[in-house]
DNA sequence: TCTCTCAATATTGTATACAGTAAACAGAAT
DNA sequence: ATTCTGTTTACTGTATACAATATTGAGAGA
């Protein structure tokens, strides 16, 4: 059989473990606030409710503890992390050093399949326009665009520390009210001007443009999550 | 008894997992190049020669897998990590990036106790000016300045993912070939000029300074490890 | 009533045992 | 000879069992 042929195949989907079963369970239950912050997530629990045995769950937890998801102490175990205003801050500032570094490189790196990429989520938003969009979608489409801009960097660190930010980045996403008009006046306008200029190999241009729009993404979600977390007090 | 009385004991040494025993085994063993990049690293193997389980082993395997100085397999385990050119590139374009933000804050952030902790090791670069200097030393004394410029920001992952990054950076710096004139003539004067920015509240200053002293270390560094690439090989 | 000590308990840290996977090899078919 | 296929083997992935630690609460003493 010729390969031509055989590379028209999709791949099979990697056989996976359980840490990766248990850390979306997990991730999935943190985000949809069914874990609430502070609540302690002993392993042994975790690992009855989810049919494994305590080593995946163990492994899991630590993948999560670098996600700044979950705490865990010296022979105290793991609770679900409280983000606060400060983690936001940090949060943010960390993700603007690093994309500021990701644009720079995709302006030299990126390659069409990149662009394409990006373009297809572009349209996605686009599409999304006349429904009502849940924030989960929003954030999806959001993270996911900027997991292009990273990529396309073509630099394996990078992507690596985005990633583990990025768990946090989704849920900070999470408490905004959005409508579909945020995405006529800011997700589309912005995201589309961010790729012209990657495209354009404008690098001037396109570190402007992230750096403001990550600049208004952090002033939009501080006040979304601010009133999260005073409405979670209450 | 006042509290004032307790808090000038120092700390008991908080008492240590095995987890923190292997890992500082392994990477110990890897700066060393006792464990040579491409070495397959067996659970087991590794377990019975420092007398513990796999569990703590595994759990090391994971965590040196973050810093990068170790490669996981699904299925097929781990093995020393082979950092090449493109591997140096990466880790001194993120340690740019981190830096750059680091001296940001530090100019905002720092307390006595930081400037304090960077002028005592700037002493103790004076203090071996006249001993030969391993490379080693040289290594140490130069991360544990920047590690304290880090703190020095007050972010909490900030340091976290230049952490991550340090056993990395101190296998490069470890291929330099130190000399005492490249403390008196380089890591003297820089990390004096960067700790004095700081102290100053001169941000601009601090960033231009940081930005040139960690190209100039890139340049150096380079050279240095292509050589010992290349020696590698032969 | 308050503080201290000590045992009980709950939970993580560690060790061992078993299951599953993938590379390596040997033998059969062409 | 070469390719295929089944079997072995060596390892990781997972489960279970045991040890060590930290917190809690009850009782003794002040």
């Amino acid at each position: 059989m010729a390969r031509d042929t055989l590379s028209n195949l999709t791949s099979i989907q990697e056989r996976r473990t359980l840490v990766h079963d248990v850390l979306e369970a997990l991730r999935q239950a943190i985000w949809e606030r069914q874990l609430q912050p502070g609540i302690r997530l002993r392993e042994e629990e975790l690992a009855e409710a989810l049919n494994v045995s305590r080593g995946p769950v163990r492994e899991a937890l630590i993948q999560l503890e670098y996600e700044g998801l979950v705490i865990r102490e010296q022979n105290r175990g793991a609770s679900v992390a409280r983000l606060e205003r400060e983690d936001l801050d940090e949060v943010y500032s960390l993700r603007m050093a690093l994309e500021k570094l990701a644009v720079q490189l995709a302006v030299k790196n990126h390659n069409d399949s990149h662009l394409a990429q990006m373009q297809a989520i572009l349209d996605d938003m686009r599409s999304v326009l006349d429904d009502t969009v849940t924030v989960q979608r929003a954030a999806d489409l959001d993270v996911s665009f900027h997991e292009v801009v990273i990529k396309s960097a073509q630099h394996k660190r990078l992507h690596h520390f985005w990633s583990t930010l990025r768990p946090q980045i989704y849920i900070f996403l999470l408490s905004r009210n959005v409508a579909n008009s945020d995405f006529r006046e800011y997700m589309l306008p912005w995201h589309q001007d961010i790729l012209d200029a990657i495209r354009d190999r404008n690098e001037k241009m396109a570190l402007e443009l992230i750096e403001t729009h990550l600049e208004a993404s952090y002033t939009r979600v501080l006040v979304s999550y601010e009133e999260f977390l005073g409405a979670d007090r209450s």
